[in-house]
DNA sequence: CCTATTTATGACCGAACGGTCTTTTATTAG
DNA sequence: CTAATAAAAGACCGTTCGGTCATAAATAGG
């Protein structure tokens, strides 16, 4: 996982791949099958800890936007260094042109709008959200702008820009 | 360009742009020197035909944020589409590995950068954005937005949903 | 028209690619 | 301890990779 989040898939070699993990080609073929196979389970691998992480900081004591920015932080941490996001990273290099890692990603997208909306629809109903647009579409701005991060991160925004950015964006709703 | 920019550079092949310019390899060598230096043309050639094209809808008559409007649905449009944004896309894949992409591309941010901020100050001295945020930090929302959206349009995100998200963002600022 | 220089061509190179296969080494069950 | 099973190892496969080079076609100058 390492491997490819770091490089992407093209540039990922089975090599590195063995250097990576210690074992020898034979073995992860007929451990993982192939590549493509390999891949797919290192991304699904990746998607599922990084939202168990995420939603396991949240705490019932928080408000619901005090919850939210911790949220939002945790992904930018996540996302910040130079491997960036491995989703991002798989939807831009592979998404147009592999319809498995597309549907994938789409799956671990909606997981996450879904997840969001509603963090978003319960600080409004709070009253700590005073902006009044739907959630879905404040949901879907959020998500840009992290993923935007995310891409930008790795090249010409520092982590510290890309953190005060979506504090800034969170504020702007309050 | 074409190529690169839908494939990314370590999926494109010299046979690949063999077969899309018409060229032989040996004429494509002699030409640009290596895969690598005539990647680096085609990013450059996008970036510079990208920006001029968009500052080339600018229009003295209308008002500041008229524009920025303008601006904002141009890169939109361009961004749309599998190919997304050439920038964004080698942003992703080689900025980590790739010093002179990185350079390059982070020489590109910043003629945008400038470019988005100056448009935004404007747009506030003028009064039709009531936003009192710092133009800098402002633009730097929009990038990130802008950015995030050219990642998504590729796997999970409608063009129209990245257009209207982006005229929500001015929106709010008005 | 002939020569000189440039430009395009396709055969060719070693290396690295993803993937397979047989042999050897651990591990487990009886 | 032995036999059966699973797993690790590395030699090996055809293909494709980026890159080179001698040759052939085309262009330009005299």
């Amino acid at each position: 996982m390492d491997a490819f989040w770091a490089k992407g898939y093209e540039a990922t070699s089975m090599a590195d791949l063995c250097a990576c993990t210690g074992l020898h080609k034979g073995s992860l073929y007929q451990a993982f099958g192939d590549k493509h196979k390999l891949f797919m389970d290192a991304l699904k691998h990746y998607a599922d800890s990084e939202f168990h992480e995420t939603t396991a900081v949240l705490r019932e004591s928080n408000t619901p936007l005090e919850n939210l920015r911790v949220v939002v932080n945790k992904i930018c941490e996540d996302a910040s260094g130079e491997k960036g996001c491995m989703m991002i990273n798989s939807m831009v290099e592979l998404a147009p042109h592999d319809p498995a890692v597309k549907a994938a990603l789409q799956g671990f997208g909606q997981q996450r709008m879904h997840a969001v909306t509603e963090m978003i629809a319960m600080a409004q109903a709070s009253g700590e959200l005073s902006v009044k647009k739907e959630p879905q579409k404040l949901a879907l701005q959020l998500m840009m702008t992290l993923a935007g991060g995310a891409a930008m991160v790795k090249g010409s925004v520092t982590s510290e820009d890309y953190a005060e950015t979506m504090n800034d964006l969170l504020d702007s709703w309050v």
